[in-house]
RNA sequence: GGCCCGUUCGUCUAAGGGUUAGGACACCACCCUUUCACGGUGGUGAUACGAGUUCGAAUCUCGUACGGGCUACCA
């Protein structure tokens, strides 16, 4: 019997959560779910220096935004908390304390500078010094430098009863092979020979990430864990850890997932909209530079086409189908299917994406989320069954939820101008009768659907000998502003009798 | 530089020894539509290179090249 699947998200509070970000937490949420298991998200935040007021809170924002909430977080409750790191430095000390008393880690008591001076020490392996490498801490150096390794254990008693700033590092042996199955990669190995001795537990007492990625892993009885492939060359010290601290057996299971690259290289949160196109779900307020990020939700993304096309950039099913609902994800997800090689990200296939939703989804579903975008730009939508209308008609022409406003707002407003370029050459005095005559013709028509308008106005395009096809472009014109929107004579219809007759008699004028 | 991961149309990908190497986005053409879209039909376009294993390789192995990641008391 194995064990309940328990997975979690690990983010650090520093900033917005980019693409790459909401996908890790996307694909550990579809496999949580599909196995009957738990998503939690844990905060690690051991680096003081980098915390950014209020990263957290937009974390689980923007997860919300997404569907993706977790069954236990900060937000959450759970039985395995606290989900912040910070609130948990007590218990790391501990670990790290144990593995020195075993001979697996030990005590540095070097300063930054004499870390500086270490690494610009030229390092001759084989006989050549080459440019640009520099000299790690490992197994190499560490008897040179100020450790309980290197020093006598008098010393280092002395110097931590004086209570001297250290650290805690791991020694990692040195002519080892180290190596474990990725769920993605398969086999994946290491020399020892080649891996540091990782700083644990710091000066301030905080673990780094490596201690504490493993130590919560065991405590919060985590079964899989999932990763950016940017944590593959770190594996070995995790490995290492699980070895000496909790054993491999109880070892969760690895998948590194491929990197979503950006036209130069692996997104960071940094790129913020350089490229053209978000790269947070949501907006971003840097309340240190004050910078505003837009992300993808203000873009106009609809969440549901967000996480399906995150989900493909690196996943598919097997068969030719692209649009999943989440259900759906879950139900066809699974980790060996997802790719190896990092993906470049595409936006303009993910327009697609949601251009796809956008013209499955439900009026109803739309409705509100178009309605607040015309409100906020100034229209006023006061009848929802029109508001309805207004979707129905024009979502099929709208990529992004931005698009509602372009396409519709000549419904809820007269146009203020009229492409009248396109007009006005072939404007004639038999075109301006024509509309007289359509104005007298429509004030008298009984009934006021889309279909009799349009069979009245052929019929008096006929009677004056003129091409309705020509009359088409000026009255689309004289109602919409431009050569855009859906058919002239339901957009006559939407607007009703008056507004209609009023539009035709004002543009008539200025055509003139 | 070292270590690790990767390499199929421009982009996302399918094809887990035998296919005219399939689909989607984008692009182009035509049809539909007297607007713009939607939709439909068709087209351009790829197995990085070199060896090997095999009757047969995009698929397995090795090498080379290229790309990416990591190389902090950051995650």
């Amino acid at each position: 019997m194995s064990k309940k699947v328990r997975v979690r998200f690990a983010p650090s509070p520093t900033g917005g959560l980019h693409l790459g970000g909401v996908r890790t937490v996307l694909y550990n949420y579809l496999f949580a779910k599909k196995h009957g298991g738990d998503f939690i998200v844990r905060i690690e935040d051991t680096d003081q220096n980098r915390y950014v007021a209020g990263a957290e809170e937009y974390i689980f924002d923007t997860l919300k935004w997404c569907g993706l909430e977790p069954d236990e977080s900060v937000q959450h409750g759970g039985a395995f908390g606290p989900y912040r790191q910070s609130e948990r430095k007590e218990s790391y000390r501990q670990y790290a304390e144990q593995l020195v008393k075993e001979g697996y880690a030990y005590y540095a008591f070097d300063t930054p500078e004499e870390l500086e001076k270490m690494r610009q020490t030229p390092i001759a392996t084989g006989n050549k010094t080459e440019h640009g490498h520099t000299q790690q801490y490992d197994h190499s150096i560490r008897m040179k430098m100020r450790n309980s390794l290197a020093l006598t254990t008098a010393e280092t008693q002395k110097m931590l009863a004086e209570g001297t700033k250290h650290v805690i590092r791991i020694k990692v042996p040195e002519k080892e092979t180290v190596s474990f199955t990725d769920m993605i990669r398969g086999e994946v190995s290491f020399d020892t020979s080649t891996v540091d001795d990782k700083v644990l537990l710091k000066a301030d007492g905080m673990p780094t990430y490596h201690l504490a990625v493993v130590v919560d892993d065991f405590l919060m009885k985590i079964s899989h864990a999932f990763r950016g492939e940017e944590w593959l060359p770190s594996a070995p010290v995790h490995i290492l850890l699980w070895k000496y601290l909790f054993g491999l057996e109880n070892m969760p299971q690895w998948a590194h997932f491929p990197l979503i690259l950006g036209p130069n290289g692996k997104l960071s949160k940094r790129d913020g909209a350089k490229y053209g196109f978000p790269v947070f779900a949501m907006r971003w307020n840097d309340p240190k530079t004050g910078e505003l990020t837009e992300g993808f939700k203000e873009k106009g993304f609809l969440p549901e086409a967000f996480i399906n096309l995150l989900a493909l950039l690196g996943w598919n099913d097997g068969t030719e189908q692209e649009i999943f609902s989440k259900k759906e994800l879950i139900e066809k997800f699974s980790m060996d299917r997802v790719h190896s090689a990092g993906a470049k990200f595409d936006y303009e296939k993910a327009k697609w994406f949601n251009h796809e939703w956008i013209k499955r989804f439900e009026v109803s579903n739309l409705r509100f989320e178009v309605g607040e975008l015309l409100k906020q730009d100034g229209f006023v939508v006061s009848n929802e069954a029109f508001l309805d209308k207004v979707i129905a008609l024009v979502k099929d022409r709208c990529v992004l939820l931005t698009d509602f406003v372009q396409q519709s707002s000549f419904f809820f407003k007269t146009p203020e101008v009229l492409d009248i370029d396109a007009i006005k050459p072939k404007w004639n005095e038999a075109k301006q009768l024509f509309f007289a005559e359509l104005i007298r013709n429509y004030e008298l028509s009984s009934g006021w659907d889309a279909h009799t308008l349009e069979n009245n106005f052929k019929e008096i395009a006929a009677v004056n000998d003129l091409k309705p096809g020509e009359l088409m472009l000026p009255f689309r014109i004289m109602l919409v502003g431009g050569k855009f929107g859906p058919g002239v004579f339901d957009i006559a219809e939407m607007l009703g009798k008056e507004e209609t007759i009023k539009r035709i008699t004002m543009a008539i004028k200025v055509f003139q």
